[in-house]
RNA sequence: UGGGGCGUGGCCAAGCGGUUAAGGCACGGGGUUUUGAUCUCCGCAUCCCAGGUUCGAGUCCUGGCGCCCCAGCCA
């Protein structure tokens, strides 16, 4: 292993498969794929995998990992996809170098494959229909039957790849299929296809095919091709590992690339699915792709998450074959570490009331000292002014208050965080009882929050000049599902379980004047949670922000 | 009811026959704190069940039970 990564990932069952592999010479160089296929964005799933590919890249001698396009279905293929898929990927903080691959790469290969099968007499075209093809597969516990087709010439079949290759037929019309056994146990070997007439132009071939390889075949292929040695892929491919053995072992390839499969990443709360994932964006449920609320690697980027987060969430839940949910609270905690080092610190109001200081000078203005991180001193302090009319959290007055809550009510005395100390007098309400000022006198000792008589102050709250605000938009977000697995239940329609206040939007936010330089990192608003600009919505004119996570809360718990 | 997998605390996950069953998240409690944040200390399982092998089993055997995946010319 290099020893130029201070900390590998944890070990795993996978990564034990390859110690002994290197261990017993069965392989001296490492090389692993990540394969997707260019059909819709990457999500938090696909980032498990990539980590764990390139993350073995990373970490063993010699080793790299491949990025492959799985592009054998150009109905659903995009180049778009691919493009977001490679910006996703460098942004999580991996890099393929030279090995970017596509499936198409290998088409001339891949037929001339599918000719030696022919003539090997292991595969045929078949002219059944979809429907009766369907019929003779049989199913779970009947064996299937051979189709009529099954025992064409060598001459017959090549003759007629050759021509549904020049596309002479309609779609349908033919199917090569592999000659296994129809009566297998695992429905995969009943003869599964290999090629399907398919009348489309690809991203990358253009119209040079009219027939295009399915995945069994294509990506066993390709994996030996380029040399892959562990072939890493999630658990409904276990059926179809056998299927992969048999192609190569039929084609006699060169490399025999080894499949491990894994399970996949589950989020409660959420979908992980891609076909869901499509439902939700062009069903117009959510904002895109990159909607901040989704699972997929740009909603999550545009939110706020950091590759960093990311990652060591990747590293702590490990892999194995157990299928599994993991719970929010797990990514957040891996979000939360990396933001409480990195972000620094503002004093921001969300939902704002006037708190008036009667004792202070009408127009008075002071310049107050920010600390930027407590842990950091390096980072140093930022101006924040001061003056009589404050804003501060509506939350942060109670009437009535018992002595458990440290924030104001009557006769309290809280800090104004890295202010003065105030004590609430009385309040103004409206004519409906809502409460529109708190008032509240001021210790002019107390200057920087601390006094001479070590008097104990138990609450700190944030607040912001009024005159001196900036305005701004909040979008807050709370999990996008109303239960922890909502496509557990495949009866029920998973987007009635949608959450209706997956977002909150605040529109007048006060934040103190430092946020208007605040560039795109993210900053913690203190007591409230980590927060960032939103990267498509937000202009100097009009703030808007979103927030990432809120801070760890035990006292709304209570 | 065919085939393939999986089953260690609320959620993940180490453990590969032999110290009192790692660790993280969550949860409960104490301390520190100009963020009820951070930090810190403490607590928190006998391993799906039942037999068996063994001086000794979460780890081996047998039999159950439970859950997941497969009948696309998708990947």
């Amino acid at each position: 292993m290099s020893d130029s990564s201070p900390e590998l990932a944890p070990s795993n069952f996978i990564r034990n498969i390859i110690d002994a592999d290197i261990e017993s010479g069965k392989h001296e160089n490492v090389v692993t794929r990540f394969p997707p296929e260019p059909n819709g964005y990457l999500h938090i799933g696909h980032a498990k995998s990539i980590c764990l590919n390139f993350g073995i890249a990373d970490d063993y001698a010699n080793a790299i990992c491949h990025l492959r396009f799985d592009d054998t279905n150009p109905g659903k293929e995009k180049s778009e996809y691919i493009e977001a898929i490679k910006e996703d990927v460098r942004w999580l903080g991996f890099e393929w170098n030279d090995n970017l691959h596509h499936t198409s790469d290998y088409f001339d290969q891949l037929y001339v494959y599918a000719v030696q099968l022919i003539k090997n007499d292991k595969a045929y075209v078949d002219s059944l229909s979809a429907e009766d093809i369907r019929l003779y597969r049989g199913n779970l516990t009947e064996p299937g039957k051979n189709s009529p087709f099954r025992d064409r010439s060598v001459e017959e079949n090549i003759d007629l790849l050759e021509r549904m290759k020049n596309g002479e037929f309609a779609e349908g019309e033919h199917l090569l299929r592999a000659k296994i056994d129809m009566a297998a146990p695992n429905i995969n070997m009943r003869d599964p296809a290999i090629y399907r007439i398919k009348h489309m132009s690809h991203p990358m071939t253009g119209d040079k095919w009219h027939i295009y390889p399915m995945y069994d075949f294509a990506h066993c292929v390709s994996d030996a091709i380029e040399g892959i040695t562990h072939s890493l892929c999630t658990l409904e491919f276990e059926d179809h590992r056998p299927l992969y053995d048999w192609f190569l072992d039929e084609l006699n390839t060169s490399a025999h690339p080894q499949q491990i499969e894994f399970s996949r990443l589950n989020l409660d709360y959420t979908v992980m699915s891609k076909r869901k994932l499509h439902e939700l964006v062009e069903g117009g449920y959510v904002n895109g792709w990159n909607d901040p609320r989704l699972p997929t690697i740009s909603g999550m980027r545009r939110r706020g998450y950091t590759a960093n987060a990311i990652r060591d969430f990747c590293s702590r839940i490990g892999v194995t074959k157990k299928d599994n949910i993991i719970e929010m609270s797990v990514l957040e905690n891996s979000l939360r570490e990396d933001l409480n080092e990195n972000a620094t610190r503002a004093l921001a109001v969300l939902d704002p009331i006037k708190l008036i200081i009667d004792n202070y000078p009408d127009d008075k203005e002071e310049i107050l000292a920010g600390v930027n991180h407590p842990k950091k001193p390096e980072e140093g302090t930022r101006d924040i002014p001061f003056s009589k009319e404050l804003y501060i959290e509506r939350s942060d007055y109670m009437e009535g208050a018992s002595k458990k809550f440290f924030r104001l009510t009557e006769g309290r005395e809280v800090r104004l965080r890295f202010a003065y100390y105030v004590t609430c007098t009385h309040v103004v309400k409206d004519e409906n009882g809502e409460v529109t000022e708190v008032h509240c006198t001021y210790d002019p000792e107390t200057k920087g929050g601390k006094s001479e008589d070590g008097r104990k102050v138990k609450g700190t709250i944030h607040w912001v000049s009024a005159k001196h605000a900036v305005t701004a938009e909040v979008r807050q977000y709370d999990r996008l599902f109303t239960v922890p697995d909502p496509a557990s239940n495949k009866e029920q329609d998973f987007k009635s379980l949608l959450n209706p206040s997956s977002v909150q939007v605040l529109t007048n936010c006060q934040m103190e004047p430092s946020m208007l330089q605040s560039g795109t990192e993210v900053r913690q608003f203190e007591r409230q949670g980590y927060f960032c600009q939103d990267s498509v919505d937000s202009t100097v004119d009009a703030l808007v922000f979103n927030r990432v996570v809120t801070l760890r809360d035990s006292w709304s718990k209570k």
